[in-house]
Formats: structure tokens, sequence, C-alpha cells
DNA sequence: CCTCCAAAAAATGTGCACATTTTCTACGCG
DNA sequence: CGCGTAGAAAATGTGCACATTTTTTGGAGG
């Protein structure tokens, strides 16, 4: 019997959560990754189409999606991915750079070894990666450090917020890219690690600010926009389910 | 013609996003006036029958609270309200202090005498609460308080952070209340302002720690749940539509 | 060639009818 | 008398039909 698909009798109210979740992560995916440009017009009929489902499944995503701000819901006119602005991108920049000021005082509190062993172990990798010329480990690596540093306070408030903060702006950069070349220097990452080995909260505030105002100096609006169409493209790897013929 | 209600027609796809709103609305400020104690239950076809709407908008706002985090989703056993532990309480309470310690942190590089006199304006009217005796008012001012200091950033994301702490608080108190006596002592809130008047951040923070340590330490655990059922006194004075005979 | 507008096409929003699952109830057995 | 359980009742989940709204299309007129 084994797993019969639905599309079967008419009202069919089987629940299959797993199946939500993978239309979820899928645009989710696609989102974070960079693969559906800002300004993309997500329509239901289509993605129902791709994914095989039905489209109040896929209705019920995109709300969601919605919901966290991933995309920008109009009312009767549908969901877009969210074009922002200059000043939006900024806004999440800053807003990161200030709970780093506010993590690292609460960090100095409760210091110890092991964190600096741990920390000391992630820098060792992010070099790694940056030697080997690994730009792909690299960007990840890099956010994973201040994903480290609020987490060495097992906060899920915070964690969550920075979680949140950092996906937004791993969006952003597909569209003001600083994609040119080193992401975060690691010898930055260094002196916030050394800095707080040595207690001083002033020094690695400093340093943190300068950090962030680096990378923040590096943003740049390319002109216009890419502008993505052709969902089917974007989603192909995903769902091997039927397609649209043209 | 007027208002002309819906439950005319078959299939009616007339859209009304303020009378979801409208839902949504009431059921957020019982929960945030902790009128919905913790652990009760929101079935949809009470809550349906109540508001006067169909099952399905009912259902959307549950899911949607349930995104916020605000209600607890529990798949095929429907909405309820989450009931926080302790570990919870201080999770929110310490994001909230590791917050304000960056807020503060950046505060004094943007402070001007505008600032100090809009927040000396607020604490006067802290102040007049506090000695009218006016409880509600100091709770809400309270927190309004540290709703202007990151206001005073400009910071979207910031302030929708802490937002959310804020309303999330709001909420647990009605479980561990520290309701006794005086919430935010005003002079606290004083010595911020002094603080930062004097660009004293690494006073600033102190005091500000001090002060949440101080409310959190009032924080205590009411052997079990008062618990409440009867959804329609909750709502009584909201929307009187129609009411189910007993 | 452009603009404006009406009709068609497409997309979104919603109530409803069930299927599925959970919760309640009552009965029989140890 | 407790306890597990079968059946009933209630609640949740989902597809579908259709209303409403938006967008596109195809001319007609300037």
């Amino acid at each position: 019997m084994a797993t019969q698909r639905r599309r079967n009798g008419k009202g069919n109210g089987k629940a299959n959560p797993a199946e939500d979740e993978a239309v979820y992560q899928a645009i989710l995916h696609a989102l974070l990754e960079g693969k559906l440009k800002a300004g993309t017009k997500l329509a239901e009929p289509p993605l129902a189409d791709i994914f095989g489902v039905s489209r109040e499944r896929i209705r019920k995503v995109l709300h969601r999606l919605g919901a966290e701000r991933r995309l920008e819901m109009i009312p009767n006119r549908g969901a877009r991915v969210p074009r922002p602005t200059l000043d939006d991108v900024r806004s999440v920049y800053e807003a990161h750079r200030v709970l780093e000021a506010g993590v690292l005082t609460q960090l100095v509190r409760h210091i110890d070894d092991a964190l600096i062993d741990r920390l000391n172990a992630h820098l060792a990798e992010e070099r790694a990666a940056a030697t080997r010329g690994d730009r792909a480990a690299s960007v990840r690596l890099s956010g994973a450090f201040h994903v480290h540093l609020v987490e060495a306070l097992g906060n899920a408030e915070l964690t969550r917020f920075l979680a949140d903060l950092l996906s937004r702006s791993s969006v952003m950069v597909s569209v003001y890219e600083p994609a040119t070349d080193s992401i975060c220097a690691v010898d930055e990452h260094g002196a916030i690690v050394e800095a707080l080995r040595a207690r001083d909260v002033a020094r690695a505030i400093a340093v943190s600010r300068e950090h962030f105002l680096h990378v923040e100096s590096r943003l740049h609006l390319d002109d216009v926009v890419p502008a993505s169409e052709d969902l089917g493209s974007v989603f192909a790897a995903v769902k091997p389910k039927r397609r649209k013929a043209r």
C-alpha cells in the first residue's frame, strides 16, 4: 500500500504536515539561497503545479512566509519577494551591531576557557576556509561566528532574533552584494575573541562595531534590479512532480 | 443598505480584511490583558460562534497567532494559551536586559538635549502616575520607558524585537505576577536617564542591569495554575453577536 | 503611435462539505 | 471499584466550487 498519493477521492482531509514543511523549506531555501530575486511574484497556481500539491497548501505556506516578513503579502495581489531598500539593509546590520554590543557586555561575565577554546577552534576553521579559497564556506562560517557568540549566552530569545537578522541579511546580499571579496575579515573576528579573553568589554565592543561598520561600508546599490522570472527553473531540482507545457 | 452581514448566499468570496483584523485584535488583546489564562484551550467552533464569523476565519487568526508564538499550536489538537516556564520568563527578561545594554551603548553616541528632555518628560508622567496610585498607568508607562529608549535609535528591527519581548512578558505577569507593588521603580529609570545625560555608558548599563535583575528577582511561581474556561465571558464585551444557549 | 477603456482571463479569498483525528462517554471485564 | 476499550461526539485539516478582485488583452478613438 505504501505511500498512496492523494489526488484520489474528493473531500480529502488527510493530514500530511511533512508536505507542508517540504514546500515551506523549498521556498525558504530558494529565498535564502538568493535564487528568488527581489521583486519576483509568487503566484499560487504555478507553485501548486510545480510542487504537485493543492493551491491551499501553497497558500498557507505563502502566508506563513508573509507573517515572518520573508515575503511581501499584498491583499488580493499575492506574494512578492521583498525589494529591500538600502536603508532596510543598514537597519538590519545596525540591529546586529547593537545586539552584539549587548551580547558582548553580558558575555564577559560568563566567559570561561572552554568558550575561548571553542571560538578559537572556529577561527581556525575560518582561516582554513579562507586560505583554501572556499568562498561559500567562508560566508557560512563568518555568519556562524556571530551565532556562536549569542549561543554562548544560552538565551533562546536572543538566538532566535540573531538568526532572524542573519537570514534577512543573507537575502539582501543578493541585491546589495558586498560579494566582491572577503566577507568578514577573520582578523576582526580574532580581535573580538582576543578582547573577550582579556575581559575587555569596551575593546570587544569597539572591535565589533568597527567590524560591522566595515561590512556595511561595502554595501552598494546595484543599478535597478536583476528581477527573476520563470519559477519552474528555480525549483527545478526540488520536486520532480509535474510541469506545465508551454 | 449599510453594513449588510454575510451569512447570505453560499460560496461567498467577499473580502473583508477588517473582520479578520478585528478577531485578531480581540484575541490578542484578551491575551495581552491576561484575560485568557495560561493553558486555556481555544477551540475553533465556539470562537466562530462567539464572533459570528466562519470557522476558517477563526482558523486563520489562530494559526497566525501561533506563528507569532503567542499561541501554542499542536497539530490536530488545536490552539492553547502557552504556559511559560519560569525559565521562559527569565529568558525574556534576560533578552531585554542584554538588548538594552546594546541600545544604551549605541545611544550615548546619538544623544542630544531634545532626547533627554523627552525622557525627563516621560519620567514626570511616571512619577505622576505613581503618586496618583494609578497602577494600570504605571505598568503601561514603565514599559513605555524602555520603548522610548529603543525608539530613540530609530531602528525598526530593534523596535520590533523589543515590542515582541514586552508583549510576551506582559502575558507572563498573569502567571508569575510580580504584581504586588511598584513594577519599575521610577528612580531606577531616572538613574538611567541621568547616566545617559552624563554620557556614562558603563554606569547606564550597570543601572539598567540592576534594574532588570531587580524586576526579575520579584518573579515567583504561583502554585499550579488559575486555568480559565468559558470563553464566552472573556470575549463578552467584544462582539455582541450571537451566543450559544447552554 | 499612444491612450483610454471594456471585456476576458487569471489570480486571490472564502464558505462549505467532507475525511481524519482526537476527545468524550459508557459499558463490560477483571 | 478501577481500568481499558469500543463507539459516539466533537474538533481539526483539506480539497473544491465559486465570488471577488486584479491583470491582461484587444480594439476604438484621438
